[in-house]
DNA sequence: ATTATTGCAAATATTTTGCAATAAC
DNA sequence: GTTATTGCAAAATATTTGCAATAAT
């Protein structure tokens, strides 16, 4: 359940995300679902009434959601969608290389679209839950200069900074 | 069981480590128990003879160490340790800040020493298993500035490159 | 007609926890 | 003597899987 690296005290609970909603104005989404289109039809995997609604609930749904959280959604439009399904459906999504897998911690996996042209990373607030996302591509240039002093092929990477948002940080708000 | 935040491939398994054998020369062991005395004590922990054991057994067997081969040297002493121990022990352990706790995605958690001065990250091989520690302090640099850019405190991080090691990406040799 | 997919329940696998017995202080 | 700790078994938890039924090709 614990996936931070260092303390092991109560984990805390990621409960949003700085991206809720952008997904639904990310330009990318067509080229995302017609590369997905591609990679079903080369599997000659078949395209059911379960996977669309999950497919297209996932795609409007904000970045870094989970399992749980599309599952709810999913149902609510059709109540008989087995969890096991939405699971095999963004496992497919994964595989297909159309969406990338998180764990930040709390226990969930979470999932958001792969775009390979705008690399992020993320800040994860340990009070609020928040997920921020932020580029830095010296440290991405940095990070291939470490890979080649070691040989190294790097097929992915993790980084991820945990600590106190802007927002945490400030004291408490009393009511009046 | 997953982690490594992308693919969802079957898990490679890791196996060994780039820094077997070097805690048991590393110069800052003596602080570090120094530090553990002072955190037991001031929490009124005993000092009983199984987290002696496992203590010690930890501090002498490599870094990036799983609960499974930590339970399996202690045992070799004493066989009536429960697993259950050894957990708790560990979570003392982090808890205290002298261990750190990680997940490089073969489904166990692994534990090293929190050395604070030279803090690396690290290397994954998704072949061999094998855990390779880099230090960057330019990245380090850079990641100070993403944060405070953002206003936010870091008060940890994970930076983990996945990939193919040096080793790996010879052809296989074949015996004669 | 063939074969992928679904939904359910059961299985997995790691870590955590309740509790009575034991040992450290 | 009090209270932390242990060891066991059971629980918790997220994810995976076997399988018979169903649906897509």
């Amino acid at each position: 359940m614990l996936d931070a690296g260092a303390s092991s005290e109560k984990m805390w609970v990621v409960k949003s995300t700085a991206s809720a909603g952008r997904s639904s104005s990310n330009p990318d989404l067509p080229r995302l679902r017609a590369d997905l289109d591609a990679y079903m039809t080369k599997r000659r995997l078949r395209s059911t009434e379960q996977r669309r609604l999950i497919i297209d609930t996932f795609f409007d749904a904000h970045e870094h959601i989970t399992i749980d959280s599309l599952l709810k959604q999913v149902r609510a439009i059709d109540s008989r969608v087995g969890y096991a399904t939405v699971y095999r459906t963004m496992k497919l999504l994964a595989d297909s290389g159309i969406v990338q897998e998180h764990k930040f911690g709390d226990g969930f996996t979470r999932y958001e679209l792969n775009d390979e042209d705008h690399h992020h990373d993320h800040l994860i607030c340990m009070e609020c839950g928040k997920i921020t996302e932020f580029e830095e591509p010296l440290i991405e240039e940095l990070q291939a200069r470490v890979a080649a002093r070691y040989d190294f092929q790097v097929r992915q990477h993790k980084h991820e900074l945990y600590g106190v948002c802007s927002d945490c940080q400030k004291p408490k708000k009393r009511r009046p």
